[in-house]
DNA sequence: TTCTCCCATCGATAATCTTCGATGTTTAAG
DNA sequence: CTTAAACATCGAAGATTATCGATGGGAGAA
C-alpha cells in the first residue's frame, strides 16, 4: 500500500495532460518578474491593474511586461479585459487558489 | 485603499528576498519532469523514494534525474537522506504546503 | 481625418535550462 | 584490496527564455 500523502489529487486524479498544465502554471509563477506582477495585481485597487500601472515598478520595457502578462493569461492565472484604451488584468480563481 | 486579495502574505509580509525564493520554488515545480518526480515521491511507500526507483519512469538518464532532484532540494521542496548506498528523497513541509 | 496614447506583436540577441555521456565518489560486497 | 552498485558532478550541445527596440493596431481626442 502506498502513502498517498499531500493530496490524492496530485497522485491519482491528475492525468498527464493536467500535470502538464499544472507545471505550466507553476512555471508562469516561477519568475520573479511575473510573480511580482501577479502580486501587484492582487494588491491593486479593485484587484485589477493596467499595463501602464504595472510597468514602472518592474524597471522593464513595456513590451516585456506585456509579454509576461500574456504568459500569465495563457496559464489561466490572469484575465484580461479591455476598457477603452486600457487593458485591465485581474486574477483568475485558479491563481487565487494556487497563491493561497 | 487597496484590495489585498488572495492573502496578505503575498502583498505585505514578503520581502524581495522571500519573493525570489518563492519564485525559485515555483520554478522548480514548473517542469513536468520535476513535478512528476515530486508527485512520485509523495505517492511512494513511506513517502520517500530513491533515485533508482524514480529514474525508470522518467525515461531520462540517471544523471538528469539526479540533477532535477538537486534542484528540488535547493528549492527546499525535497529532503535528502543517505542510507547505505541509497539516497532517499522525501517532501519537505514547504512542498506539502505548496502542493495542497 | 489626424494625432496621441495604450498596448500587442515581431525579430534579434544574450542568457538560461534541459539533457546527455563520461567521469568521480562513496558504500557495501566478495 | 578489488569489484560493483548507487549517485553526484562535469562539460558540452541543443532548446528554451527573457529582454529589448522597432513597429503595428485600435481607441479616443482634437
Amino acid at each position: 500500500m502506498y502513502h498517498l500523502g499531500v493530496s490524492t489529487i496530485l497522485t491519482l486524479n491528475k492525468s498527464p495532460k493536467t500535470i502538464s498544465f499544472l507545471a505550466e502554471q507553476y512555471k508562469a509563477l516561477g519568475d520573479v518578474t511575473r510573480l511580482s506582477l501577479i502580486m501587484a495585481v492582487a494588491a491593486s485597487e479593485g484587484a485589477e491593474a493596467c499595463v501602464c500601472d504595472l510597468t514602472p515598478d518592474t524597471g522593464l520595457a513595456q513590451s516585456t511586461v506585456s509579454h509576461h502578462l500574456k504568459l500569465l493569461v495563457d496559464a489561466n492565472l490572469l484575465e484580461r479585459s479591455q476598457r477603452g484604451k486600457w487593458a485591465f488584468y485581474s486574477l483568475t480563481p485558479a491563481a487565487k487558489k494556487l497563491l493561497t
